[in-house]
DNA sequence: CAATGGATGATAATGATTATCATTCCCATA
DNA sequence: TATGGGAATGATAATCATTATCATCCATTG
């Protein structure tokens, strides 16, 4: 909590740990979408240790401090995300054939205009108190196309 | 495949069987999500025997041949729904409390052709091959809401 | 009727995730 | 500085949804 850096962001959290510490790192190295394993195999590389339940506590304590931002799409592990201020609001392609997660940040401006106006007319209408949307195209990425 | 009003659709299939009318059925009559465990539960009721697997390797089947979409929402167990024509499209509100998932179709209209706008111009920029999109609200619905 | 290939049911196996529990660590207070 | 308590951890068992295995069954064809 003193002295890490992220003083500011944790009112209520429990201690701030070298594990949560190291979880956060490996975001900020790989930057991207990191499975509970991705983010355990990376770790186990430099600090040895950690348990794989430690990855998935910590994952699951840093999403509720707003710190990352959980995925599942379909199949497999779930997949989580840095949350970057800086970052641009982002949707999903992801590949049927081979997992593979590509974000983009094209055309989201028009996106994000329709889903706000949608949002707000689904929620009177169905009575549904709407708190995040998920964009997903699926389909071959250009390795997998070739089937 | 002969008399049970499915013909047409079942070129390169297998055996039409009584498991897999059954559980046809069971969309039919209940018309909605439903999960692999539903349709057992649903289906152990008035014939007997038809085993869990033979559940999910006929849900799977009768989406391979288009009849059944299958959606993964988060946590919990994939759900499977009826691909019905004279159904519009839609999307789904998500509950984050009791899992609830309800449809819509309204402002669909709006949605597909930018939709359809987006997906054009990301699989050109990101050579990805889309075939298909999917769009969730995620809340809480109004059983939950009052915590 | 025998052979063939798909379909089935029971159940084992898998993979991801969560729960349990004993131990350890950190911090505040005595 | 010793101590007590709550949080964090690692190892591992348990869970849950789903898939794989395999022996058997069944319908069709030769």
């Amino acid at each position: 909590m003193r002295g890490h850096g992220h003083g500011r962001r944790f009112r209520k959290m429990g201690k701030w740990t070298v594990s949560r510490q190291a979880i956060l790192d490996v975001f900020a190295k790989k930057s991207g979408h990191l499975t509970a394993d991705d983010v355990y195999m990376c770790i186990r590389k430099n600090s040895p240790g950690m348990g794989i339940a430690t990855v998935y506590r910590n994952l699951e304590f840093l999403r509720e401090q707003g710190l990352l931002s959980k995925y599942n799409f379909g199949e497999g592990s779930a997949h989580y995300e840095l949350n970057d201020d800086e970052r641009e609001h982002h949707h999903h392609l992801i590949c049927k054939s081979c997992g593979k997660v590509i974000d983009y940040s094209e055309f989201v401006d028009r996106e994000l205009k329709l889903i706000k106006d949608t949002e707000k007319e689904l929620s009177k209408k169905h009575k549904f108190d709407i708190e995040s949307h998920e964009l997903c195209f699926y389909g071959k990425c250009s390795s997998c196309a070739g089937r």
